[in-house]
Formats: C-alpha cells, structure tokens, sequence
DNA sequence: CTGGCCATTGACAACGCTGTCACGGCCAGG
DNA sequence: CCTGGCCGTGACAGCGTTGTCAATGGCCAG
C-alpha cells in the first residue's frame, strides 16, 4: 500500500463506515464493544495514524502551538522551549519554533507565518515595539507573552523582575564597596534590557553615584561583542571595579575576557544564570531567572485559554533573587 | 470581520473567482496584469495569508519539517536546530521540534506524531536499536539521520567521527603520560557513546594498557550523574590522572566535580566543546564536534531530497579533531 | 402487539486550498 | 470568411477529517 492509512482504509478492513472510525479514534461513547474492537484491531494492522492536517483544517484548531523567540541557539530560550514542549507533549500537542533573530520584521513574519499554520495557541517573547499586528493576525487565538512586555495591553504575560532585579545586583556591588560598575548588555530596543538598564541607573541614583557613560556598554548582547567591550573596559585609564552583565549570553563574553585578561579580581553580576557559572574560579554571582517557572506559568495559562477561559488578562511577575557565589562579593582593588 | 480571510474572501473583493486568486498567490504566469493587480490590492486589503494547513492537506506536502532529538535543552542539539530553522526559513518552511528524552519508545511515537503532521521530511537524531519503524511511518518522505547511525541502511546520513575522535582524545592523553584514565559516558545504548566507548578502548589497548572496569563510568549522560560519577572516581583508592568524558553535558558535571573537588590537577578531555570550555581554569581540552557543519550538511542533503533527487544514500562522515587547551595537556600527578 | 425511545451507525457536507478540465475570446493562417 | 490554437479565467472535485442529521434496529411500557 501507498501512503499512509486512512479512515476509509480502516473502515474497509473493519467493515464500518469512516464515521465510525472517526468515533472510536476519538473515544466517543456510542460505539458497541464489538465493533470498537474491530474497528481497533484495523488500526493497529493498518498502523493508522490520524492525519492532523485534514483535522486541523476541519476542526479549524490544529494541534501544534507556535513559540516565536529570539534563538533558540539562546540557552535561556532553550531550556524555555524545552518545558514547554514537554508539557504540550502530554497534551499531545506540538511546539513549532519561530526564531526572530531580534528583528522585530522579522518577528511580525514569523507571527504570521505561525497563524497561517493554525496553530492553535503562540507564545511570543516580542521583539520589536508596535505589537498592534499581533491582534490583526492571530484574531483571538490565545497568546501568551513571555520575558518582554509590559507595554502590551490585552495580553496574558510572564516576565520576570527585571528593574527590580537589576537594581538588586547593582546595589549588591555597591554594597560590597563598589562606584566604578560597568553595565554590559544589548541595545535599549530589547524591553528587557531596557528595563534592566533603568534598575542598574536606579541603584547608582540612590547611591549618590555619577554615572559614566563610558561605562555604560549598549549593543553587546552576544558573547563577542561583549567580550569586545570588556576587553575596552579593562583598557580604560580608569576602568571598573565592578561589571553587571545583563544578560546571560553577555556573560559568557565578559567572563571569557576577564580570564583572558588576567583580570579575575574584577567583580562581576551576571543578570541569569549559564553552565559552569558556579565552577569558574571565582563562580559568577548570579541574579537568578530560571527559565523553568516562567515556563510553567506560561503554558499554564496558554493551556487554561486554550480550554477556552475567558477570565481577564492575567500579569504574571516572577520574583528574581540574587545568589551569591564569589564574583559579586569581591571587594574593589585598590583605587587609584 | 471573524476568521481569517479566505480566498473566497479575496475573490469576492477582487472580483475574480478564487482559482484566479490561488494563482496569484502562487505566481502563475497565465494572469493578465490588471486581475493581478486587483487580487494583490485585495490580498494586502484582506491581510490574507494563505492557510498553509489546507494548502497541505491539497497539497499533499506541507511547509514545516520536523525534527527529532534528545532535548532541545541540550546545547548541542539546540545549535543544531538553531541552524537548520535559519535555513529553513529562507525556504519558507518552518520547522516541528520533538524530543525524545533518550527514550526509544518516545523516538517512535514523536516520529509518528510528525509524519501524522504531515511533515514533508524528517531529520532524526536517532535513539533506540530498531528503526525499522522508521520505513513505515514515513512512507517515502525524505528522512535524514543525525549524528547517530551506522546501523541503518538506506537513508542519508550525517555523523562524525566517533570513534576516531574518541581514540584521538585518549591517544592524546596517553602521550602525555597518563595510564589510568577515566571513561565517562551514557550507556552503550547510544551508539555514538557506544562507538566513542569503542574508541577509548582502541587507544588503550594500542597502548597496551589494561581496562580497569572501575574507571568505566557509563550511565552518566547528564551533568548531575557524571559529577556524582567523577566524585566517586576521586575517591577511588588508586584514582585517575585523566578523564575522558564523551559528551559535553557529562563534561559539564565532571567540570563541576572536578572544580568542587579541588582537583584541577586532573587531566580531561571532552568530546565536543561547551560554553566556557575555554575560560575555565585550565581551559577544557575538546575533541571538536561542532553543530554548525553538520546542520549545514544535513539540510544540504534534506533539500536535495526535497527537490526530489533520487541518488543513492549519502553518508557523510566530518572529521573531528582535538583541540588542545590546557586541561588535556596536564601531567599526570605523582604516582602512588 | 404497537408506539416510542435510545443506542448505534452511516450518508453527506464542509473546512480552504489547488489540480484538472473546459469554456470563451482573440489572433494568425488558410 | 472559417479554423485551430493559445491565453485568461472559472466550475468542480477532492485532499482526510469531523459535525450534523437522519436512519436503523432493539427494547420496553402501555
């Protein structure tokens, strides 16, 4: 035979129509013993799979979610990824990924490539700032936004503390001596970051300490760009005594040139955690977003809307913590 | 308006019959200019894009490949994915992530899952022994096996040199002295643990060195089994001077052990490299098996398919090579 | 014995799209 | 003038599935 097995096939074999099939693939109650069992025993010969293009497109809800992210190559968004499909497996749905690569036209494709798929719910960390076509494209399928909002209204979100946060690591550093701290992330496009640039310029303001722009790295949001500007930093005539990365990728780049530079002694908070952060010499103080929670509340809450619950709009802040380590409880070298 | 706009939508705007707008969007030659016009003008109007599940389901062959692996938490995995989704969507096509857990029965079942998805090809990082399954299921779509396989006939392949490698980064550790060296690995039902196991003990026996079952740590293909594994070999009575640990999760937890442990001193390879591999101190010696070159050649040879080339099965072995950094270069520490 | 009810089953349409085929109009060649 | 072919276009079927509705038959109360 050619082709995979359809309802007809089965129901040939079993001697029933294609209706019937259908009822017993989906478990409905009106079928007598025998003829489910026929009807089973075809299926498990016939090997029959149900073809969920042709029930996606009759039921109009097909079962794969969309995931748009910036990288899944992103460690955060990996193991992000991976929950959720681990719970949508148990649902029986699937995760289909929509990288963006941090370009918010390209995030808008993306998105409307993934509605063009019926997929039947997306979970979007957005990119860009005009998030308008979001409801023109999706046309009330549930959404879920995740790790970047607060501007979006109508929205279920997830996103984590990220002022509050960051403001946290930067008064830690502070409170360990520190007034020269460098802040490395990407550009202030990215919400996240954004946000997190407010908390490290929050702190330093209730310190009483001047700003320096020079000091202040935007556009390093990959590991070598920041490790590029790291590198910079420590050339300074007057460098730092102390880095907050912003991000964990960033990280990965500033901690590679501080070894490389022989500068270990420089304290350093990174905004999330990586692999091995905990057994570099010294282990990288952390200001913890573990991607695992932000993940259960998000499906959870894109699970209860695709159950069709029409309760408002629900805001979900995860609460960040600073856990100490090593690099962000060195105290300043001597001043010059 | 409800929904999303159909062709007959898009039709009914344009004046035209839907036939003529499918042309359109799908760049027909046999259209005059001015209906062409008129369907664009209605087409941007409406926001129309095109239902891929219908289109699928006519079709035949739909728009997204799938993609099976252990879990898209692990980094190599999610480079991997991360190349083939940028590939794919310059064709347009989007791509279905399944994991498997190392479960082979999963293996089976997400395969299934995706061919009922109509998926128009399949790129499996293999588990189980049995892939007869495989044939089946997939009825004649384009299947490419990943980073595991010699045992399966008949379909395209893309691995690396496991065995080689494996044999290379002992060999290495060998020429710098050591004689009792530490294997950590999963169990042998991976194969390509199981070909790197081989591997190790090529090297041993061509050194005539004698296999110490107690320095044969298998069931540790995670980070928290392969530290607990590494603390127990430091405490071995007559411990190793050198590790060999073949696969770079595992390297992550004999990383952390070995740090945890103090015991730096002790000389360790890694099959396949990972973040920070070269911060650490000493920085991680690697056997080099990048992502990258086996993503791009397994789409090559998937798109190939796709386009329908008939050749035979292609298998495609990358050379791997060992990357010195510091900690493979150890000496051995002092003999009891 | 009969009417009505319920459980079981099936015929048919429809989801949105594209492939097949046919139709009308135009032009070139006879 | 007629004919044949090509171009632009549309009517219709059908991909594999489920929802709607009706038909069948068995069983029980009256």
């Amino acid at each position: 035979m050619s082709g995979r097995a359809t309802v007809y096939d089965v129901a040939r074999v079993a001697g029933v129509s294609i209706k019937t099939v259908s009822r017993v693939v989906n478990g409905s109650e009106h079928v007598s013993e025998p003829t489910r069992q026929r009807v089973l025993t075809a299926v498990a010969d016939l090997a029959y799979v149900r073809n969920s293009v042709a029930y996606s497109l009759r039921t109009g809800s097909g079962d794969a979610i969309g995931v748009v992210i910036d990288s899944i190559a992103d460690s955060f968004f990996a193991k992000l990824v991976s929950v959720i499909e681990e719970r949508m497996l148990a649902e029986g749905i699937s995760v289909l990924i929509a990288s963006t690569g941090r370009s918010g036209s390209r995030e808008r494709g993306q998105v409307a490539r993934l509605a063009g798929q019926n997929v039947r719910a997306l979970l979007i960390a957005p990119i860009g700032n005009d998030h308008s076509y979001i409801a023109d494209v999706t046309q009330g399928m549930p959404v879920v936004l995740v790790d970047r909002d607060w501007e979006i209204a109508g929205y279920d979100t997830v996103l984590v503390q990220d002022r509050v946060g960051a403001k946290a690591a930067v008064d830690h550093l502070i409170a360990g001596g520190h007034r020269r701290i460098a802040f490395i992330g990407d550009n202030g496009d990215l919400p996240t970051i954004a946000e997190r640039r407010l908390g490290y310029l929050d702190a330093l303001a209730a310190a009483g300490i001047e700003v320096d722009e020079l000091l202040l790295r935007t556009a390093c949001g990959e590991p070598e760009p920041a490790a590029a500007a790291t590198a910079e930093l420590l050339a300074l005539p007057d460098p730092p005594t102390a880095v907050f990365s912003s991000n964990p990728r960033a990280s990965l780049g500033v901690v590679r040139a501080l070894h490389q530079g022989l500068r270990t002694d420089i304290a350093m908070v990174s905004f999330g955690d990586f692999a091995l952060a905990d057994s570099l010499e010294p282990a990288v103080t952390i200001i913890d977003q573990d991607p695992t929670p932000i993940a259960e509340a998000a499906v959870d809450l894109l699970l209860a809307r695709m159950r069709g619950e029409q309760s408002e709009a629900t805001n979900i802040v995860l609460p960040v913590n600073v856990v100490p380590r090593g690099s962000g409880e060195l105290a300043p070298w001597n001043r010059s």
